[in-house]
DNA sequence: TACATTTCCGAAAACCTTTTCAGTTTTTCG
DNA sequence: CGAAAAACTGAAAAGGTTTTCGGAAATGTA
C-alpha cells in the first residue's frame, strides 16, 4: 500500500500549482477547461481523495452527522437509523453512530463528543413515540428527532401517524362489514397506546358505530392471549378486534383459534407495526399497519440536510403509515 | 452558544505557551506539576476538547473506526454492531456507520469513503455465519470480521461457536434422559445449519446414542410446524427435538401441542438464537442457545484495538455460546 | 564564584486544503 | 498595433494541534 496522495502530488503531476489544482477539483470557474481536464486526470490516476481533516480545519462543513439512539431493544430505532443512514450515505455524508442505551449520562457524553468532532447536525432516534427532553438548546448545530419527538415544539420531529394508522385499521374493518370492534392494546402510559386508541374511537364514531370495549395491558403476546379470553367472554357479538401491536395480535389469534373461533370468518383481527417475523408467520398471517420506519428515518435525514442549509421545518411531523392486508381480515 | 475553545485559549488563560499547554494536556513529562495543574484547570474551565481534525492532520490516529454492515434484515448484525459500538464508545473512539445492504458496489464505495476519512480500522459485520470475501488486502488499515468470517484465514474473524452450541444443546437433552433426538433445521446451504447439525451428531455419538433423524428446511416458523407433523409421524419414539433456530422451534412446539403432545413431558424442545420475542413468548417458553452476539461484537472491537496497535490475532475465533433454560425442556 | 547539569518553557515547523489577491498571460476591440 | 479587458495562474495565509529543538532558568558540583 502506497502513501496516500495529497493535492500537491496531483498538482505536481498535472504541472500546475496547488491552488489551481484545488480550483479545478472543486469546480471553481477560474481555470481553463483544458487545465482542469489535466488536473482531473492526474487526480484520477493517483486516486486522490481530499483529506477531510484538512478540509474541516478550514471551518467548512465536516460532512459528518451524529446518529444518537437510545434504543436498547432495537425494534423501532434500528429501521429508522438505517433509513437515515441510507439517505446520508447516498450522498457524501458520514454517520457517526452513538448508542446511549437509554442512559442520559452517556447521552450527554456522546453529545459532547459529537460537538468536539464538529458534526454538521445530529439526528436523535427514540425508542418509543413518547416525547423526550430536547437537546437542541444552545447546541450550535441543527437537531432532528425521529420516532420519539422532542418535548420542545420548536424542534423538528418526525413520528409515525398513529392516529391515522388506527383510523385506517378501523375503516378497513368497517368496510368489511364488521360492526362490533374491540381494541386490545398496551400500557396507557405509552403515547402510542393512547393515540391508537384515540384514533380507533374517532373512526368508530365517524362510521356511526358505538365505541367498542378497550382492553389495556402489556405489549406482549401473553397479554394478547389473556385478552382473547376476556374479549370473547365479555361480548360474544364482537366480530373484529383491533390490536395495538402485532405481538398482542399474534397472541390473540392464537388463543382465539384455540377456543374454536375462526379467523377471520368469526373475528377479523388487525395488528400494528408490521413486525414481519410475527405478522407474516402468524396463523393466519396478520393484516397490520406498517409504520414505514425506514421512510421515516430517511425523511428525517433529508430534513436534517435542509436544517443544515438553514431551512429548518419546526414542529412535529406525522408521517403516513400503511395498511398491509394479509389473511386475518 | 459561545465560540469553541482552542488550545491557545487554554494556554492564554493558564499564562503559558501553546506548546506547554499541549504537553500538559497530553501528559508529557516536560512540564512542572504546578504548571500542568494550571493548564488542566484552564482547560476544564473552558471545557476544552481538542479538535480531532487538527489532530489527525498531523498523521496521528483519527480515533475513528468504520463499521461496515451488510445486514439488511438486522436480526444478527445489529446486536454485534451495538456490542462493538459499546466497546469503542466507552473509550474515545468514534464509529462511522455504513450499511452496504448486501450490495458489493455499495460496499466498495463505503470502503473508499472510510479510507478517505482515514479511519484507524474497520469492523465488518456479516449477516450470516457464512464466510465472505476478504476486503483486507492492501487496505492499509486493520480489519476484523464479526459474525460472518472472512474467507482468508490470515484475517481476524469472530464467529459464534455453533459446534459447541449444538453439543451443549444435545448434552442438555441427554442429561434430562432423552434418548431419541431429532434435529429440525434450516437450509443446508447455510454454514450455520451444517455446523449445528454436525455438532449435534457428534454429541449424540459421544453419548453413545444413535444418530437421530435430521430434517432440513427453511428458517421459518412455518417449516417448524410442517416438520412437527413429519417428525411425529416418522418415529413415535422421539422424545426430544433440537431445532436449528427459535423460529423453527416456535413453530414446532405450536404444532406439536396442537397434536396433543405435551412439551416438555412428551417431547423436549431446544431452540437456537435466543430471539427473545419468540423464545420467551412461545408456549411453553423455549430453552435455547444464546449466541451472545453483543459479547461477540464487543470482543471483535477489542481485538480491532489490538490490531491497530499492531497486535493482530489472525484466524477464525469461535466465541462461546450459552444455554438458556426455559420451560420447553 | 564559575561551571556543568538538569529541568522547564516557548518559537516554529509540519500536517493538507481552500481562498484571497496580486501578478501574468491571453484575448478583444478600436 | 496598442491598449484595455478578460482569463488564468500561483504565492501565501489560515485553520488547531503536536513535536522538535534551542534557549533560559534553576539546581548541583568543584
Amino acid at each position: 500500500m502506497q502513501r496516500i496522495a495529497t493535492i500537491s502530488d496531483v498538482a505536481h503531476l498535472a504541472g500546475v500549482s496547488v491552488a489551481t489544482a484545488s480550483k479545478a477539483l472543486n469546480g471553481k470557474d477560474q481555470v481553463r477547461a483544458e487545465t482542469r481536464q489535466r488536473v482531473l486526470e492526474a487526480a484520477e490516476q493517483l486516486s486522490f481523495k481530499p483529506n477531510p481533516a484538512a478540509r474541516s480545519l478550514l471551518g467548512g462543513p465536516t460532512r459528518t452527522v451524529g446518529l444518537l439512539t437510545s434504543d436498547s431493544v432495537g425494534r423501532f430505532g434500528i429501521p429508522v437509523m438505517l433509513g437515515a443512514e441510507d439517505a446520508f450515505g447516498a450522498g457524501e455524508m458520514a454517520v457517526l453512530l452513538c448508542d446511549a442505551r437509554g442512559d442520559s449520562i452517556r447521552e450527554q457524553h456522546y453529545i459532547r463528543t459529537l460537538l468536539a468532532r464538529r458534526v454538521d447536525g445530529i439526528i436523535v432516534v427514540g425508542e418509543s413515540t413518547d416525547s423526550r427532553p430536547s437537546i437542541s438548546r444552545d447546541l450550535g448545530v441543527p437537531v432532528v428527532y425521529a420516532y420519539g419527538p422532542s418535548d420542545d415544539p420548536g424542534d423538528v420531529s418526525f413520528v409515525p401517524d398513529d392516529l391515522e394508522g388506527s383510523r385506517t385499521a378501523i375503516k378497513h374493518l368497517v368496510t368489511l362489514g364488521r360492526r362490533r370492534i374491540a381494541h386490545v392494546t398496551g400500557l396507557a402510559t405509552y403515547q402510542a397506546a393512547r393515540e391508537r386508541a384515540e384514533g380507533a374511537a374517532a373512526a368508530l364514531a365517524d362510521a356511526g358505530l358505538e365505541p367498542g370495549p378497550v382492553f389495556w395491558g402489556q405489549w406482549s403476546q401473553r397479554w394478547g392471549r389473556q385478552a382473547a379470553a376476556m374479549v370473547l367472554h365479555a361480548d360474544p357479538e364482537i366480530d373484529a378486534v383491533f390490536c395495538g401491536s402485532d405481538q398482542i395480535a399474534a397472541g390473540f389469534v392464537e388463543a382465539a383459534r384455540e377456543r374454536g373461533r375462526r379467523i377471520p370468518e368469526d373475528i377479523a383481527v388487525v395488528g400494528y407495526d408490521n413486525w414481519e417475523v410475527l405478522a407474516a408467520e402468524s396463523r393466519p398471517p396478520l393484516t397490520t399497519i406498517d409504520p414505514n420506519l425506514e421512510v421515516l428515518g430517511r425523511t428525517a435525514a433529508q430534513h436534517l440536510f435542509a436544517a443544515i442549509d438553514g431551512r429548518a421545518t419546526p414542529g412535529v411531523h406525522r408521517m403516513p403509515v400503511q395498511l398491509v392486508i394479509r389473511d386475518s381480515t
